[in-house]
RNA sequence: CGGGGCGUAGCGCAGUCUGGUCUAGCGCGCCUGCCUUGGGAGCAGGAAGUCACGAGUUCGAAUCUCGUCGCCCCGACCA
């Protein structure tokens, strides 16, 4: 437990550091700007402009959408570290329901966990010569294992006697650790293949950070395989990328691209690196999740070699793919609206939200017995196996201290998929109010549902919620793409109205480069769904054999 | 690492130029009570700050000087 003081100490040391946050000034001009923005929901008169809007339009300024809706629906904080983030209880949940339904996706196609240590020794990460160049200007470094009083008696400096022999490297991805530990399990083919996935934090020490999509440390699961033949590596490299799209088309209701990077995206140390790639609200590309294939660049320099059938000594195919807390960005980018969260009901933490309504204390009581009775009828409706085998979660926000309007827009805030609304009206007729979260307001209302069958109601909106928000997002994703065929049309496009522009490429880094550097668009991915088309590079006119999609990302 | 900005109550800010009126205010939030509850209620009372830190100038410093620390933004870099 901390002491009083220190507590005192830590609060007060956070205030200093979020206190001048020129951001929040900016947001905050932004945030009144919005409220003289046109009332086209009703209920807002009524503040009076009392109460400010706390969350800026997206047709504002979306990154300050972005950032309010994180911190208005609860999801994450800055802390007090630099570059790292307090992920709170609302946004790790939606985490813990993403790491489940993978989880469960894993251990379906016969991977197992485990977990290997933070620390890497230097001369680990070393070995790989792409990889330490891609990593190696952004770790952080372990260097004394003691700390001592300092010289002056005050604070803690740390002991020169301690200093290590050789430095530690906080994991910015495991390959290394985890391929020098593959050299001792694997000598003969029946040790092959290794299907194994970790959950853990890795440290990539970024400059420039945002909560969830760019952090100095966050979670991830990596997957690392090790094969006996470069066949088996491949499938499963791709089987992998066929999880993730599963994941993020059935689960969170993202559409997503899949297929290779070009070189230069690709993963340092990998042979090829296929990825997901997601178009958020605007416009700007995510990269979602990736699956590389390794070739044999580890088992060689980790000395992962094993006798096949013949006897003939070989060298392990790999591969490793992972996921971050990034895709809860995803989420939000993808189906978020101006009054915050919106959670496709697979990845809500809460489903339901009943909000009782009453004057008198005889109302209460009716009204909150019957809250009951209906959260009991939803708590069984048989969505258990489309939830990955979790309940509907429903709450009862019987709390006294706030009022129903209040509480209507902090759920809707969090993204909450149904509001039942339930007031003494709607006991007379036996019957509530729906409110789905994917259409705010009035028209995503339904009154006068009998309460008998409010639940069955609810298990099929929980569904066309799920499938609606795909759709939505689907359609923006394909109005947002574009076939693009000159340097011109690409300049002018990318800029306005910017999205997915299909366009040929010769297929040289140099190509690849040039563009990145004059539009800050990149090669998101080569898509497997390309068709076969033969054409011209729009910056150098040679020869192309297919488009390949371009975007500004994240 | 370069350029800019900012540190005053839990959060957002005013006060700093021009030292005394600051025994540091305001809005939101918080606590108590009353009243309310179908789209972010209202009234009354209250608690809460070593004005980032250190040294100096001065009769007197949130305010002036010097130093230190921290954070944010832009750029380079990147999941």
């Amino acid at each position: 437990m901390f002491s009083r003081d220190a507590l005192a100490e830590r609060s007060a040391s956070a205030s200093r550091l979020t206190a001048d946050h020129p951001r929040n000034a900016v947001t905050a001009n932004l945030v009144s700007a919005a409220v003289v923005r046109p009332y086209n929901l009703p209920w807002r008169r009524k503040q009076g402009g009392r109460m400010a809007e706390k969350i800026t339009p997206r047709a504002t300024n979306y990154a300050d959408w972005y950032q309010d809706v994180v911190k208005e629906a609860g999801l994450a904080e800055n802390s007090d570290v630099r570059g790292c983030m307090v992920i709170k209880p609302h946004g790790y949940a939606i985490w813990e329901k993403m790491q489940r339904a993978l989880d469960r996706m894993f251990k379906d196609t016969g991977h197992v966990n485990a977990y290997f240590p933070l620390f890497i020794p230097r001369h680990f990460l070393e070995k790989e010569a792409e990889h330490v160049e891609g990593f190696a200007k952004e770790c952080a470094v372990v260097t004394h294992h003691r700390l001592i009083a300092g010289p002056d008696g005050k604070g803690l400096v740390p002991d020169p006697a301690s200093k290590l022999e050789e430095e530690l490297v906080i994991r910015p991805t495991s390959e290394t650790i985890i391929w020098n530990t593959y050299r001792n399990w694997v000598q003969s083919y029946r040790d092959l293949p290794i299907l194994l996935n970790q959950w853990c934090n890795v440290v990539r020490w970024e400059m420039r950070t945002r909560l969830f999509l760019r952090t100095a440390e966050f979670l991830w699961q990596e997957g690392h395989t090790a094969h006996a033949t470069q066949q088996e590596a491949e499938e499963e490299a791709r089987r992998m990328l066929e999880v993730y799209r599963t994941f993020a088309e059935e689960w969170m209701a993202m559409p997503v691209l899949t297929g290779p990077k070009s070189e230069g995206q690709r993963f340092p140390g990998a042979v090829y690196t296929l990825c997901i790639e997601a178009l958020m609200q605007d416009k700007r590309a995510l990269q979602a999740g990736t699956s590389h294939f390794l070739g044999q660049n580890f088992a060689k320099v980790f000395g992962v070699q094993f006798q096949d059938r013949e006897g003939k000594l070989e060298l392990a195919w790999a591969t490793s793919w992972g996921v971050s807390t990034r895709l809860v960005g995803g989420v939000i980018m993808t189906h978020g609206d101006d009054q915050g969260l919106v959670l496709p009901p697979r990845l809500a933490p809460l489903h339901v939200v009943i909000v009782p309504i009453f004057k008198k204390p005889e109302e209460r009581t009716a009204v909150l017995q019957a809250a009951e009775q209906l959260a009991a009828a939803i708590r069984n409706v048989p969505l258990r196996e489309w939830l990955n085998y979790e309940p509907v979660v429903v709450k009862v926000d019987d709390r006294d201290q706030y009022q129903p309007g209040f509480k209507f827009t902090e759920w809707e805030v969090k993204g909450v998929p149904i509001r039942v609304e339930l007031g003494p009206k709607d006991l007379e007729k036996n019957a509530c109010v729906l409110a789905r979260r994917d259409r705010p307001g009035k028209a995503g209302k339904e009154m006068g549902v009998p309460l008998t069958g409010a639940a069955a109601r609810i298990a099929e909106l929980l569904k066309e919620i799920q499938a609606g928000l795909f759709e939505k997002a689907r359609q923006f994703r394909d109005a947002n793409s574009y076939e693009v065929n000159s340097w011109d049309e690409f300049k002018a496009k990318i800029d306005e109205p910017g999205g997915f522009l299909w366009a040929h490429w010769d297929g040289t880094r140099e190509t690849e480069d040039r563009i990145a550097a004059e539009t800050k668009a990149t090669i998101r991915c080569i898509p497997f769904e390309r068709k076969n088309e033969a054409g011209k590079c729009i910056l150098t006119g040679s020869p192309s054999e297919g488009r390949v999609v371009f975007a500004r990302a994240y």
